[in-house]
DNA sequence: AGGAACAGTTTTTTT
DNA sequence: AACTGTTCCT
């Protein structure tokens, strides 16, 4: 196996450790190589050491690889465990996302295929402005056609490699007449503020190496080996990208699950992996089956899930590691009683010492789901990260800065320029904003030109001297600051224009947004000190591309709260799966068709696989939807479960207090029953043979405890009400206080 | 131009 | 419940 390794230097490092299946991928020769990883079977190991095998027995230089994966932090990672492998960062390697790679192409070469070489990246919100726009000019009413279902069919049309004129001549009924309007008007708008969106990063690179021969051969030849991560969840353009880079020399690996595509909503195709085959009849298939991650029981029940699925490729996947604990499903009463036993398992766990917090994560399906568990958390003191949310980047402070900053690079970036045009107050608005476009588009001139005299296009008052003013002031920043390092611009901007004293308005609110602008003032301080001209579009496109799961840094001591999509590609030792309901999950957005419902099932797969040693999956009687209650209903994913040895739990004042082998709520007829709250559930049980449900008080008076808010004291009364136990504690530091224990988070000391 | 009060709506997932 | 956009008033 190690014929001409001979004397290389870190081969071993390489291959040790690895079973036979990983070792013959990473040591694959050259030829299309598709490996089929199954869950926690270590994949992202096996694409790290290929690539670090491949350089260190000199097959590849480091400066022609090609290495894409599906996040900006797997990128880094891999990077990092590259500089790990091979003893020093890997030179002139292209490691990132495919839209990361694309925006890097396209800045070296784009502008043979007409993409400006100063090009700003339009993300959703920008995109959504934009649209809004052309579909006022293509006379299309917002109120019949949302401005969402129009980016949707764009977003779609692009990454099926279909530019406007191509979706006008296939386009058939209604809304997609009324999208082929606004699609040119759409295209041409990006144009003129010399943006581009998401879906071109992908569609222009492809055309970009389409068009031009000589292109094509450089990027060919300087992309001699080229690696793709979550195979599975490429779409269409991805496809094309990879076919283009890779057809002549064929040194192609990639990695991915059929369970686990979960980004058809994108555009992805679970062809791409299916058919690689076909693609590449001399392909090397190896599939790696043996688990690493997780507990019998857990891949058992996993496994129980995913094989409901009609479309998938039979996997055998197994572990030789223990059996581990069985598998919780709980019931609660609502989405607050699942927080609290959420919370309350995680400390009980915390209190065994058979956890840290850091090493819990909570996962659901819609971003919604988060509010319940961060207010129960919050009120707890328990520690918690958010991932996603309300993110940074989408924060309205932080997209201010960086408009101002994007006009900088891009006069014309007229999404920019109008968010901050008037913010703080100038005077302007939207009047005397339609005469100035109205102005430009007449003349064909830039609207920025006509900003040094607005009295000439009929703009007076307040108004005129405004716009007047805003335009000297962003051009007097960029003259001063041209050499200036990033941050000094940074400070210059936002303290001459007026934003930080606009922001800053002596409320707490104020503050905190300023603390945010403070942070995104880190990040560009991280550019350097070399001058803005070149750090501000780097800047500009690293923040663009940023995802959420970038902000997720390893070592936290905190839960974890983070979707189901986004938890894609990392693991926790505890794992809760929340709100494994119907109409959530599977969502009611996805029960059109089987191939939806069963994307949903994957999505459970994964959530379910990301544990290593604790799963438990809960759903609710009953779950508020914009505002009141609704009934819900146990998810028929979780009917299989009961073969699988999964054990259930009912809920009681939010906890996990007894267990009993899991039966799938489900009537005789295939239709999920109705269930009865969680409380009446319990008092039935407690007359039904059985463990009797205990609820004792967890604290005696005298009890030493320690509150995550007020710090240690002694118990003075403890007591069991209706509603759980409520306690008073002298502390020590702040007097006498009364809990709710269910509210508290106390630790019991000694 | 700008604010307050009001009405109506809410795609789930994200590079 | 929270957020958006609209309308009406100053």
């Amino acid at each position: 196996m190690s014929s001409g390794l001979e004397g290389v230097v870190g081969s071993d490092q390489l291959l040790s450790g690895l079973n036979p299946a990983q070792v013959e991928a990473v040591t694959a020769p050259d030829v299309p190589v598709l490996v089929l990883a199954g869950a926690g079977s270590g994949k992202t190991r096996v694409l790290t050491h290929r690539v670090g095998y491949l350089v260190a027995t000199g097959r590849a230089r480091p400066e022609a690889v090609l290495s894409v994966t599906f996040t900006n932090k797997a990128a880094r990672e891999m990077r990092s465990r590259l500089a790990a492998l091979l003893g020093g960062e890997p030179r002139g390697m292209w490691l990132g996302t495919f839209h990361a790679c694309s925006a890097r192409m396209l800045r070296l070469r784009g502008e043979e295929a007409g993409v400006p070489r100063d090009f700003v990246i339009y993300d959703e919100v920008d995109r959504l402005a934009v649209l809004k726009e052309g579909m006022r000019l293509a006379g299309v009413d917002e109120k019949r056609t949302s401005a969402s279902t129009v980016s949707g069919e764009i977003s779609r049309s692009k990454n099926d490699l279909v530019d406007a004129i191509g979706y006008a001549e296939r386009a058939h009924g209604y809304v997609e007449g009324l999208v082929a309007r606004v699609f040119p008007h759409y295209e041409l708008l990006l144009q003129s503020n010399r943006a581009l969106d998401f879906d071109d990063l992908l569609l222009r690179s492809v055309r970009l190496l389409e068009s031009s021969d000589e292109t094509r051969d450089y990027f060919r030849a300087r992309f001699a080996h080229v690696l793709v991560d979550e195979y599975q969840d490429t779409n269409r353009a991805q496809y094309s990208l990879l076919r283009l880079l890779v057809e002549e020399h064929r040194r192609v690996t990639v990695v991915g699950d059929p369970d686990q595509s979960v980004y058809s909503w994108r555009g992805a195709d679970i062809r791409n992996i299916l058919e690689f085959q076909r693609d590449y009849p001399d392909a090397l298939v190896i599939p790696l089956e043996q688990n690493y991650r997780s507990t019998a029981a857990i891949l058992r029940a996993a496994g129980a899930v995913i094989q409901e699925n009609s479309m998938r490729v039979e996997k055998g996947l197994w572990t030789d590691g223990p059996e581990g604990t069985a598998v919780t499903v709980a019931q609660f009463y609502d989405e607050r009683e699942e927080a609290t036993a959420v919370a309350r398992e995680a400390v009980t766990l915390v209190d065994r010492g058979e956890a840290d917090f850091g090493e819990i994560a909570v996962l659901y399906r819609t971003n919604a789901q988060s509010r319940s568990f961060e207010e129960v958390l919050l009120r707890a003191g328990i520690p918690y990260r958010l991932v996603g949310g309300v993110r940074f980047y989408q924060r309205k402070e932080v997209k201010d800065v960086l408009a101002y900053l994007r006009l900088l690079v891009n006069r014309q970036d007229r999404v920019a320029f109008e968010r901050v045009v008037n913010l703080p107050k100038r005077g302007i608005g939207g009047q005397s904003l339609q005469q100035l476009m109205r102005a430009a588009q007449g003349l064909s001139v830039g609207y920025w030109e006509l900003l040094a005299d607005p009295a000439s296009i009929g703009i007076r008052g307040q108004a005129a001297s405004g716009l007047k003013r805003f335009g000297l002031t962003i051009e007097e920043v960029f003259d001063r600051g041209v050499s200036w390092p990033l941050v000094q611009v940074f400070d210059r901007m936002v303290e001459s224009t007026g934003y930080r004293s606009y922001l800053r308005d002596g409320s707490p609110e104020g503050e905190e947004r300023w603390a945010n602008v403070m942070e995104l003032r880190g990040l560009a301080a991280e550019q350097g000190d070399g001058p803005m001209l070149e750090s501000l579009p780097a800047f500009l496109e690293q923040v663009a591309l940023a995802g959420e799961g970038d902000q997720l840094e390893e070592g936290s001591r905190a839960i974890t709260l983070i979707t189901l999509h986004q938890v894609k590609g990392l693991e926790f030792p505890v794992v809760f799966v929340t709100g494994v309901e119907e109409g959530l999950l599977p969502h009611v957005r996805s029960l059109d068709t089987v191939a939806e419902l069963e994307e949903e099932r994957r999505l459970l797969y994964v959530g379910m696989t990301r544990a290593k040693r604790l799963l438990y999956l809960s759903h609710c009687f009953q779950r508020h939807l914009y505002g009141s209650p609704k009934a819900a209903i146990p998810s028929r994913f979780l009917a299989p479960l009961g073969k699988s040895g999964a054990m259930e739990r009912w809920g009681a004042n939010g906890d996990f207090p007894s267990a009993r082998p899991y039966v799938a709520p489900v009537a005789a007829h295939g239709q999920p029953a109705p269930l009865r709250r969680a409380r009446e559930v319990v008092m039935e049980r407690a007359t039904s043979p059985g463990p009797p449900v205990l609820i004792e008080a967890r604290f005696r008076g005298g009890d030493r405890v320690e509150h995550a808010r007020f710090g240690k004291g002694s118990i003075a009364t403890s007591e069991m009400t209706p509603g759980g136990e409520e306690v008073v504690i002298d502390f020590d530091s702040s007097g006498r206080r009364r809990f709710a224990v269910t509210d508290a988070v106390l630790r019991k000391l000694g």
